[in-house]
DNA sequence: CTTATTCTGTAATTTTTGATACAGTATTTC
DNA sequence: GAAATACTGTATCAAAAATTACAGAATAAG
């Protein structure tokens, strides 16, 4: 065993700045190691042993040696560490260097606006285009007809794509409320139905089964959910994944509302011709009322 | 053999961006190695086949043929790759600008969350810190009622909030669906109660009715809305005013979302203590069910 | 200068990982 | 509705990787 313990690499500072702090310490093999590490940051680390040690100029045993001063458990401790930093790094850009500033309350909000900020650019780029497309062709069809539906917290989002989908077009509801009230209307669902679920975990039995029953009878199921996908994406045709992470304890389902919105809009502008009369003939009939 | 045939990884385009393009051709569960990996990409790629199989609820071999229709030798090939996008990228922070999106649907996407992450921000930045804390601090006494309600496109996310704060914390409800039903409920609202009101152009007539009255009785009114203030801003004790352009011929919600997550975030912190058992008793009680 | 100790690489070993053959299942096509 | 085709998981195999044992080399101490 070796004779000097490596700290756990549990520690707060980056292993980068640790190394930086205890090179002095390492033997001749282990210190040229550690430059190649610093010098690719944390690349070099992220192959094999064999090319780690030949890039360094030393032999493979080294580098094991090197890891496990370090404290780590054998090498794929090691890489699994350097995963994990490279991800915090580049998806928080912003929650990196950051050492806990008082959390003000007005901090808090701005805190929040950034980070879903953040998620909705990495919603967008993370969706296929050709599935946005495909997904606002098939609600762009008029003969076809649409449900919303969704779990414990999601439902409002059916509710409010539903609440704008029925003005923009006809054969638009949402299966909200006792699960036990959808079943009626399950048996009129089939193949020129498309059912538009929202997802996120803890994924719902309910909203799983229906949407299973739905693709049996031959609906067309869209998926819209966290980047962990409902099992509801087995049966979907369209999935659309939407970050949701957030300082608290909740997930954020702002990436929801984004795809939703957007639909929305694609949808307002592909049906113009048969919308625009039909939203001023709304409008005629609220006034009156 | 498979009858198509991956292009070469060696094209200029990011593999991101091929999959994107291209995943539609994918058999069902390529689907979904494609989606977990443009959802957490290129980390998820990183680790072993079986960790990659495992996330993505598919079996190894589907991973490897994942891999060989996109035109890799093999996954240390694939894993090689990322690598090197990986580096490049994060080495030349320039080059993360975005490489001009191709289709209208992909750029009316992401032109979209650019414009709804603009109107978080300045939401963020409009809102008087003291008066988010105010609001925060009225949700958070537990001996008072709380009621959410809202308007035709509005309603949604008065029923999000209630969605969370009635697992948070006692005497939450939400004001919805026929207004004649909210008048046989008024009569009980008092000064214990908390209205919080989501009223967003065209401002709803019954919606204002119904804080005037609330108002009237000494209920604190809440009022979430968007820059040109609803009217109930004149019997609202609190207003928090939401931006809500977009490129679209709808308003967007996001804001009104984001202040309904930060307020929930925040009394979640608050009621911590209390909260958590709340929670877990819940939590048990949805188990047995 | 000799001896003890630490350091490092070669080579063997074991574990893990990626890859494949094959059979069952679902799906599509006629 | 039946046959053909495509798809996907289980079980197995082969390969590569990490790890360890050990001996030689370098260094430090006496």
């Amino acid at each position: 065993m070796s004779t000097r313990m490596g700290k756990p690499p549990s520690e707060s500072a980056s292993l980068a700045d640790r190394i930086r702090n205890t090179i002095q310490t390492f033997t001749p093999t282990e210190k040229r190691a550690a430059r190649l590490l610093l010098s690719h940051y944390p690349f070099a680390g992220l192959g094999t042993v064999a090319a780690f040690a030949a890039r360094a100029g030393i032999s493979a045993p080294s580098v094991l040696r090197f890891v496990t001063r370090l404290g780590f458990s054998g090498f794929p401790d090691f890489q699994k560490h350097l995963h994990g930093e490279l991800e915090a790094q580049l998806l928080s850009p912003l929650a990196k260097a950051r050492p806990a500033e008082r959390t003000d309350t007005a901090a808090a909000l701005s805190s929040f606006a950034k980070a879903i900020a953040t998620n909705l650019r990495s919603t967008a780029e993370a969706i296929a285009p050709a599935e946005f497309e495909a997904v606002a062709t098939l609600l762009s069809e008029p003969a076809r007809h649409l449900h919303f539906t969704g779990g414990r917290f999601t439902a409002a989002f059916a509710r409010y794509a539903e609440s704008h989908f029925r003005i923009l077009r006809p054969h638009v509801d949402v299966l909200d409320g006792q699960p036990a009230l959808w079943r009626d209307r399950m048996i009129e669902i089939g193949r020129r139905d498309v059912v538009v679920a929202y997802d996120i975990r803890r994924y719902q039995e309910d909203v799983i089964a229906l949407c299973e029953t739905a693709s049996r009878q031959g609906a067309t199921v869209i998926l819209i959910t966290d980047p962990w996908l409902s099992p509801i994406a087995r049966v979907a045709r369209h999935v659309l994944p939407a970050h949701v992470s957030a300082p608290s304890n909740w997930d954020s389902a702002a990436g929801l509302l984004l795809l939703t919105e957007a639909l929305i809009a694609t949808v307002t502008k592909r049906l113009w011709a048969s919308a625009k009369p039909r939203m001023e003939a709304i409008e005629r009939l609220r006034d009156e009322v």
